[in-house]
DNA sequence: TGCATATATAAGTATATGCTTATATTATGA
DNA sequence: TCATAATATAAGCATATACTTATATATGCA
C-alpha cells in the first residue's frame, strides 16, 4: 500500500545539492529544456568555471545528463535518477526559471553561444 | 492560474538544512508527533550536543517549533513556515521515520526521558 | 537548599564548500 | 594547421559545517 520511497541517505545527498541557489536555479532551467553552459553563465551572471563546477557536482551525482553537440555541451535533467521524484516535487514549488531565459532574449541580450 | 510558489532563495536555504541525514531524519520524526531531545539522541545514536546543535539550526530557520514541558523540550514541525510545502513534499518521498521510534519501544529499549 | 536530569551553549578542530585565477582540452572554421 | 570559442580542470584560499569535549542553564524533587 506504500508508494516507493526514496532511500533517506540518497535523499539527503540530493537535497544537499539542491540546497544551493545556483544549483537550484540550474535545475529549474533544465527542467523545461536542455541548456548549454554559456546560458547558465548568462542567466546566473557567474563565472564560467564556477558554473562548470556546479554542473560537475550535479552530473557526478547523476542528477543531470550531459550531451555534446559540436562545440557546446548541453545539460538536461536525468529523469531516471533514484531521487528524481524529490527533484520534481521541489521544482514544482519554486518559480519557473524559464522566465529568466525568456527575459534575457526579450531584452535583446544575445546568449553567448549562437543556438 | 499559478499556485503560490516558494521564493527560490528561501527554498534553497531550507533544502540546505534538509540536505543532512541527521536533520532529515529529525524532520521525518517530528512529522508525525512532537519529540523531545532525548528521543532524537536515542534514535539517531548521536551525542546530545550534536543533536541540540542540529535542532538549533532547524529552529533558527523556523522549520521546527519548540515547547518546553517541565524538564523536557519538545520539538514539532512548524507547518506555517513559508517553505513548509517543500518540506511536506520531501517528507512524503522518504521512508516513514515513525518506525524507528516504534522499533525502539518494541525492543524494550527505554527512551531516556520518561514520558 | 541541593542534587540529578534534560538541554543548551561554547570553544576547538578537521573537513567540506564555493569562489577565484590560471591553464588545459576539445571542436570549429579560415 | 592555426586561431578562436566553449568548456573543463587544477590550485589556492576564505568561510562554513559538523563533530568533539567541557561547561552552563533550567527544572523537578528529596
Amino acid at each position: 500500500m506504500e508508494e516507493t520511497k526514496v532511500d533517506l541517505e540518497k535523499a539527503a545527498q540530493t537535497l544537499k545539492l539542491l540546497g544551493d541557489k545556483t544549483r537550484l536555479t540550474i535545475l529549474g532551467l533544465v527542467k523545461n529544456h536542455e541548456c548549454c553552459v554559456c546560458e547558465f553563465v548568462e542567466v546566473l551572471q557567474m563565472s564560467q568555471p564556477s558554473i562548470s563546477q556546479h554542473l560537475r557536482k550535479l552530473r557526478d551525482a547523476g542528477l543531470v545528463k550531459e550531451q555534446r553537440k559540436g562545440q557546446w555541451i548541453f545539460y538536461s535533467l536525468n529523469t531516471s535518477h533514484d531521487t528524481y521524484p524529490i527533484i520534481q516535487q521541489v521544482l514544482e514549488q519554486i518559480p519557473n526559471q524559464k522566465e529568466k531565459l525568456k527575459a534575457l532574449e526579450e531584452a535583446g541580450l544575445r546568449i553567448q553561444c549562437d543556438r
